[in-house]
RNA sequence: UCAGUCGGCCGGACGGCCGCUCCCGCAUCGGCCGAAAGGCUGCGGGGGAGGAAAGUCCGGGCUCCAUCGACAUACGGUGCCGGAUAACGUCCGGCGGGGGCGACCCCAGGGACAGUGCCACAGAGAACGAACCGCCUUCUCCUCGGAGAAGGUAAGGGUGAAAAGGUGCGGUAAGAGCGCACCGCGUCUCCGGCGACGGAGACGGCAUGGUAAACCCCACCGGGAGCAAAACCGAAUAGGGACGGCAUCGCGAGAUGUUCGCCUUCGGCGAUAACAUCGCAGGACCAUGUCGGGUCCGCUGUCCGGGUAGGUUGCUCGAGGCCGCAUGCAAAUGCGGUCCCAGAGGAAUGGCCGUCACGUAUCGCGCGCAAGCGCGGUGCCCUACAGAACCCGGCUUACAGGCUGGCUGAUAUC
């Protein structure tokens, strides 16, 4: 699984399907190249100075590294852009909120 | 013990599991890829946020641009004196003024006899030294209480942030630096100090109101932009240049006219002709066919230069930290020893737990008149302010809580 680190993936990513949750939202894109798994996080500035922004983006990496990599499909890229909640929420139920936005996106784009 | 004042230091600890980033090592080179440089990956070891990393307010280093040098002008900044420093608006030590019993704190602290301006309201008057209420003298009138006129005054009242030196005595019709003493102010001289300034004496008889955080004057300083600086490598697309290759450089399916030819008539015919005018037009694309419409005008190959995305460098050894000695009141400087201490780049330095400490809320028990204190349980924050982004020296601002030192005042005891 790399980082998504170049601006235009990100711009890509964002015009694709999406599911939100109550810490985050996610956008997902589908690439035609058979490469790995790629994911990149957003936290604007209105979420709050720079150490809860970056607080919010570790609890998220830390969320996707915990998650079974069956949920997301291959070769395609996500990006997680973070909420304020994800400060304080309980991690055990952020998890839940991720996988369930996984299926979510399953469900509404099918192959 | 309480109250205060000035500093210094820390800013959760230990452990478990799972990760991130950088560096080093892995013997005839750990494994894979590669011609190599190197890349990916595995194992082991090590480093990995702050006192403000913040605000970006000053000062530098460094980079690029501009620039022969000097001076002047404009603009901006600084503004008691001496020192420290690479430099500063910083720091240290002094001076002056103000506040506090004191330790100590505060000060945008050059110039108002270079010039211009302003001084609201109140008040008679806010600057070419003024006179409202008053005070005093003389004269006139008169109802003997006063009124008016002329003059002398600036002590008192009143206004104001500020009223033309202050206090006291003398003096006077009443007064007034009119005279005297002290204080203040100014000028001169002497003494001390590198200096800001301080001290003493003599003289002046008070002249020169405030405001420069109004313009201004004086002295000193300052070229501009910033690591998204800058250097190198450099894809795709569009466009530029050079060289080459290919294609094209028309059509006759129409009408009219003329010439020409033919046939059975003053007429007609000519895919057996030529010219002119009108007309039509090729190729590619818009998914395809028809109709209608639109866009472009050669297509293509190789090379070159500029250059974008991206990558590499800049990128961390530095006016560096710690210790000791010496000099100095100090800021600091010098010498010697020792250490290597983050380098990310949509941005690593963490996530989830456990135990403990601290804080806070609450409950129970005990002590106590009470405030409160001690022990135990539970919950919360699981820490405040806050996240390096080229690097240093400062300033400013934010900060739960804790440790510690000097000094001052008060109280108590010896």
């Amino acid at each position: 699984m790399d980082r998504l680190r170049q601006r235009a993936d990100f711009l890509a990513v964002a015009n694709g399907p999406r599911a939100s949750g109550p810490a985050f939202v996610v956008q997902s894109c589908r690439r035609t190249d058979d490469g790995p798994i790629r994911i990149g996080f957003t936290v604007t500035k209105k979420n709050g100075t720079a150490t809860e922004r970056n607080r919010i983006r570790r609890r998220l990496r830390e969320l996707v590294k915990r998650l079974d990599a069956v949920s997301m499909r291959p070769h395609s890229d996500y990006v997680l852009v973070g909420r304020r909640t994800a400060l304080s929420r309980d991690f055990a139920v952020m998890l839940d909120d991720l996988r369930a936005a996984f299926r979510r996106l399953d469900r509404q784009h099918p192959e």
